[in-house]
DNA sequence: CGAATGACAATCT
DNA sequence: TAGATTGCCATTC
């Protein structure tokens, strides 16, 4: 089935996280294959490459926040970029991921996991 | 070429 | 309920 590497599929699925929605490491991970290793899917950003267009601020972790010091710009940038994009936040500073996360379709899927 | 690391999550005790 | 441990792939040293 994945002919593809699983960083290949994590760019190409984070690639289409449209504006104002976010996505879970555990959800990328579970969805690319079952329950790979959410790891792999923030390493996955901390290795991609600078010429991809990588929306890793609407990537992040369980509890809706991220890293800070390894996103580019600052926490606060990427909060400010959600905000920008429509993401829902909590009075917590952190992303709604419970309303902000994305479900790509099954084509989606297929195109990704190809 | 081999070993260690890495932006987490889920499970077990 | 909370804390600690394991699992995973690719990249880097």
């Amino acid at each position: 089935m994945s002919r593809k590497s699983f960083f290949t599929q994590v760019y190409a699925l984070v690639a289409l996280i449209p504006a104002g929605k976010i996505m879970t490491y555990g959800q990328i991970a579970q969805i690319l294959g079952g329950a790979y290793s959410a790891k792999l899917v923030g390493f996955a950003m901390s290795s991609a490459p600078d010429g991809a267009e990588l929306p890793c601020h609407r990537v992040v972790n369980r509890l809706g926040e991220m890293a800070p010091g390894f996103i580019f710009g600052g926490e606060d940038r990427q909060r400010g970029l959600l905000v920008a994009e429509g993401a829902p936040f909590l009075p917590d500073g952190r992303v709604d991921v419970n309303l902000a996360r994305f479900e790509p379709n099954l084509k989606q899927l297929a195109k990704i996991t190809q």
